[in-house]
DNA sequence: AAGGAAAACAACCGCAACGAC
DNA sequence: CGTCGTTGCGGTTGTTTTCCT
């Protein structure tokens, strides 16, 4: 049986004072970020390591980079979630000093109203059937509809299979052929090298991972303004 | 000014991946 | 090669702030 993160019992919870802020940020600059699992006991701290981890991530990494997001932020946020999903931590990995946390909190509070409001459906990122042709759509934020309209793309080819069984068992076959359709359209809008369709439909746990990796490689190679040309 | 609703932000939880042994 | 411990990720929930009536 494995034992909890954490001891319950003597852990506080909640809102991070300002002192076990600075305990956390005088540690990690003295040590380093080590072992998130001993830190709060050699730190001093009655926190938990995932409780740790995440306040210096998410809040006192001093390469954060605060306050609202840029238009051309949002922009790629948009055009990111087309092609990968929610990965998140892909995203942010592409927004230098944002954290996953603050891009997925991001989307959920603004981006996603913003898309249904330009009549695009957030998860799939195609036009909402009663927005068959939205005379602007596609102006505010850029060019994401042109992709948006046309993929399928809350689930990104790489992760058609596994990740999303759940998904996908409820939707049916008739989700893959789907699916399958956004692979091409995919490959059509982001030029982005991805197996052939025939081949999708019955990848297998280790060419998705191959896939993924793929998108993975592209992503951290191709500068931000490639991939906004694509898009 | 007060109260309720909506939005924004912060943090927790559970799970999966990965590496060490 | 299987098991275990740790870390990281994404979903979700709780709290605070702002807006509207």
């Amino acid at each position: 049986m494995r034992k909890p993160c954490c001891e319950k019992q003597d852990t506080n919870k909640g809102a991070w004072s300002k002192q076990e802020d600075q305990k956390l940020v005088e540690y990690i600059q003295t040590h380093g970020e080590g072992c998130w699992r001993t830190l709060p006991q050699a730190a001093g701290l009655l926190r938990c390591g995932k409780s740790c981890r995440l306040r210096w991530i998410n809040y006192l990494r001093p390469d954060l980079k605060r306050g609202n997001f840029a238009e051309d932020e949002e922009d790629l946020i948009i055009k990111l979630h087309a092609l990968l999903g929610n990965r998140w931590s892909l995203i942010a990995g592409r927004l230098p000093g944002r954290t996953d946390n603050e891009v997925k909190n991001y989307w959920n509070s603004h981006l996603r109203r913003k898309l249904v409001k330009m009549g695009i459906d957030p998860n799939n990122h195609r036009l909402s059937h009663n927005h068959h042709r939205l005379p602007n759509a596609g102006t505010a934020s850029g060019s994401a509809t042109t992709s948006a309209s046309r993929s399928h793309a809350s689930h990104p080819p790489e992760k058609i299979q596994g990740e999303n069984d759940q998904a996908l068992s409820d939707a049916g076959s008739c989700l893959e052929a789907e699916n399958h359709r956004a692979m091409v359209d995919l490959n059509l809008d982001l030029s982005i090298t991805i197996p052939s369709p025939q081949t999708a439909a019955i990848v297998d746990e280790e060419e998705r991972r191959q896939n993924e990796y793929t998108i993975s490689r592209e992503l951290e190679f191709a500068p931000s303004s490639t991939l906004l040309l694509f898009m």
